[in-house]
DNA sequence: CAGTGGTCTAGACCACACC
DNA sequence: GTGTGGTCTAGACCACTGT
């Protein structure tokens, strides 16, 4: 007799369209993941075992365990031979995302405004060419946005992007993340390294972010690159610490 | 004519071990990735596709595909239906894993200390117990270190663990870090949440950590989590920041 | 012992990219 | 078209957990 145990309920009622685009492991962990996320599966159950629900869902057990590993890589499940697949902590949602700064504070219902402060076509200086892979006075296009949330702003940040892949406008960063414009061109991001860091605000940086003099200002600095391993956008940003901190999940 | 292929050279004279404990798809992907971090496999280059690759290995293709899967999770490669598998810029390596200040600090080669500055049982206060998931005023393990490098000081670390987990001694926390010591009992870590930010240091702070009146500080909090979603661990730290910084490295 | 997930096979059909 | 990866099936055997 198992001490907990879930699925029975909620999935049986749960059936897969075949005739959809989306593949049928996508849809089954969505519901899945759907069903912890609502509460239906709360942190602790044990879940059906992968024979039965691929029984019960009518599909193969390769296809439910493709569904059930995507839910171990999203964090959501503990999966352990002998014992079964068991819903942990909730909490640790969003393990590994590329997501802006303007994406976080929309999602947390803070309602993000940006101001571009330049947009410029700018010849690139060592730091810039060295980060993006481009040739010292080449020519990139350098945005500086300061980003506010609730009437306070919150971050100044610098971007230096390829010219060839810069086709929005001014007034498209006042509405858009940058990655979400990049995105929309065709370009398909890959993978970024960033660095955190920290040091007081110049007077200048204090009056933008309405922050007091010799304030602490969390410091970060990104690169982005698609799939050729080309650098896409260089960033150096600087966040008020008083109003943003960056949370992360790491997966073990 | 493909513009550039391998896997043709290295791969044939590779065999997979049959009676090993050791999956068959995790020899292959080892064995990629060895070749592509010796430069046998350079970035750009265009792999054999992976029913030829299954077939001159003796697999059957669902196997060389999870090998495949394997390195496009690490970052190594990039699938494109109709094109093919390519490897990606080597400097993208480890992703995400679950690293202490130590073992950052070691592989660096920086030849990290430590001092524990008070190794007590404590009752625990409301923060401790929420993040830690006990009870208000029940007994923790506080661990409050101070790690330098090269001489000079990095970071003051406080940690909370529950008293049930905690083995290992004083003695051994000036030689090894905290999640090393917390795996060799057994504990398997599963994830962990981390805040990042900034504050001014106070005036006790920068005297320990050597930084001059005011300097910004790094903030982290980190809780970590077992398999069933316990937090294993939770802790305040300061850092340095003219002296450290964070690295991540993202997968979209 | 029975039950669980972990691995592996040998096929099949489809969607997409390039020529 | 031809070639690529993406999805899916219906089995099989093994390793580990708990009774």
């Amino acid at each position: 007799m198992p001490e907990q145990n879930a699925g029975l309920d909620t999935l049986p009622r749960f059936v897969v369209d075949r005739s959809s685009p989306v593949p049928l492991y996508f849809q089954v962990a969505q519901h899945l993941e759907d069903s912890i996320n609502s509460g239906a599966l709360p942190t602790g159950t044990l879940l059906q075992n992968e024979v039965d629900l691929a029984a019960s869902l009518g599909l193969s057990r390769p296809t439910m365990r493709r569904a059930m590993q995507h839910l171990v890589d999203k964090g959501l499940v503990v999966r352990r031979r002998g014992i079964g697949t068991r819903v942990v902590h909730p909490k640790l949602r969003r393990p590994l995302e590329l997501t802006s700064l303007y994406d976080d504070l929309a999602r947390a219902g803070r309602e993000p405004t940006t101001r571009v402060l330049s947009f410029e076509h700018v010849e690139a200086g060592a730091g810039v060419a060295e980060n993006l892979g481009v040739a010292e006075g080449s020519t990139v296009v350098e945005v500086v946005r300061l980003r506010s949330a609730g009437g306070s702003p919150i971050a100044k940040m610098t971007n230096y992007l390829p010219e060839s892949i810069v086709s929005f406008t001014e007034d498209d960063l006042a509405t858009h993340g940058l990655y979400e414009l990049v995105r929309q061109q065709g370009v398909a991001l890959h993978s970024a390294t960033q660095t955190l860091g920290a040091r007081t605000a110049t007077a200048a940086e204090a009056r933008l972010l309405e922050e007091p003099r010799g304030a602490a200002l969390v410091t970060a600095t990104r690169t982005t690159y698609d799939d050729h391993g080309t650098a896409v956008e260089f960033g150096t940003h600087i966040y008020a610490s008083s109003r943003y901190t960056f949370e992360i999940n790491l997966l073990t």
